[in-house]
DNA sequence: TAGTGGTCTAGACCACTTG
DNA sequence: AAGTGGTCTAGACCACTAC
């Protein structure tokens, strides 16, 4: 008698909206194609535009989608595999061309890295600033944290700060002896300053990975990098591996 | 003239309204402590209820926050490390007690697991469910495909399902030859499935770890593991090191 | 200037947990 | 039955991009 599914689906209308509108980025739309608009996609489906958008914030979650305000909404590329975490334990390069030195000061770092370097709060530490590009677009960005103890013998350029001053530091870390990285992964947001530099919004999802430097006798250096979480697929230890390739729908 | 910094802030509502109640939490809340409630909090910030959830929302994500319907909102327990990833290429142990057999059936795989095995589409798998579980609660929720040829010696029990079958499944795997061991990190939207797996709600954020393990020949199984984004920390590669824990504010 | 996505409002009702 | 967070609506205005 006219029993359809309708009252057997207990399921949010955003949800049912995400699923409807990742199979149509399947089959129909290519990379790069923009969609109609919210507005009117809204109407299409016979939702409220707050409804609509909360199907397309999964999308973009999920890395489908790409938004831009003033522009529009087109189908992303699939994400980027961005490598991180070589074989063995490795001081950043300072002629690493993945990384990019933005700059470096001395300046106290945040509560929960001091505590992590085993410092008392307030003690500055030498930070350098990185950026990371791939495909011509900015993946991550990156705080690194040296106490000046890591660095004794550190001769500074006469620039208090600036891209020549960050691969001083950097290079001045090669002396050290490493015995053992230890890195991990979490989900955050965006702050204000990294959002600028990955040309995103505040709060925008981020994959935070941290690592730590450790010599014999301690930790000598902290890592914090921010990777836009929608662009990138973070991959590890290709242990004598070969990269697999995706997207070969 | 009475000027703040209202004019020179055109910072969004919810953005600065994180920002006053993470602060908040960390000097006048404890761990467990119940927030008061949605309606409460908009009103006592002078903001529709919707913009308060849009901190909210920002905060759980950063894993500060812990919402469930007809509870309320508690502050969350600093988040837990949870290891993945050992030193070298290593099969998924069956009598791991970090992971647990849940079921295990031959069925057809969804196409891009199909793709990266290199089988035709609609071809049967064995595909394994396990769950993982620290302190108590589910953190993750993983599917292991692995294709008839790689364990061509196979003897099922009885049962055409359950956690008797994946572990049958689980030993028959040692017996190849693991050279290479491919993992990436990415964030997704649980599915419904791996939602009630790890109670939470279709849609929430998950970090989700592929694992390629390959012999000397081919690509002979891949692991599709689904962690809650909220409350894990991934860890990789304790490569000697020491854990470092955190939370000690 | 027109069109896009981003923010915000003030309501309503629903699903779920708890007493 | 009461109280919580989850979903949804129909509007408004803002910030940004491009023409």
């Amino acid at each position: 008698m006219g029993t359809t599914q309708l009252e057997t689906v207990p399921e949010p209308k955003y949800w049912h909206l995400r699923t409807v509108l990742s199979e149509a980025l399947d089959s129909e739309f290519t990379v790069g194609e923009v969609l109609p608009n919210e507005r009117e996609l809204a109407a299409r489906f016979g939702v409220a535009r707050a409804t609509l958008r909360q199907a397309l914030e999964q999308l973009e979650l999920e890395g489908r989608l790409h938004r831009r305000r003033g522009v529009g909404t087109t189908v992303a590329p699939p994400r980027v595999g961005v490598e991180v975490g070589p074989d063995g334990p490795a001081w950043p390069d300072a002629s690493d061309d993945t990384w990019q030195p933005v700059d470096s000061d001395l300046s106290t770092p945040p509560a929960a890295v001091s505590t992590a370097l085993a410092l008392p709060r307030g003690i500055a530490v030498h930070t350098v600033r990185r950026s990371r590009v791939s495909h011509g677009h900015p993946v991550a960005a990156e705080l690194l944290y040296v106490p000046e103890s890591s660095v004794p013998g550190l001769h500074l350029p006469d620039a208090p700060s600036g891209p020549a001053r960050a691969r001083a530091v950097l290079r001045e870390l090669q002396h050290l002896d490493l015995v053992a990285q230890n890195r991990s992964v979490e989900l955050g947001s965006a702050r204000a300053d990294d959002a600028k530099q990955l040309d995103r919004l505040p709060g925008a999802p981020v994959l935070v990975v941290t690592t730590h430097f450790t010599t014999p006798t301690r930790l000598a250096a902290l890592s914090v990098a921010t990777y836009r979480a929608d662009t990138c697929r973070l991959t590890f230890g290709a242990t004598g591996g070969v990269e697999i390739e995706e997207g070969a729908a």
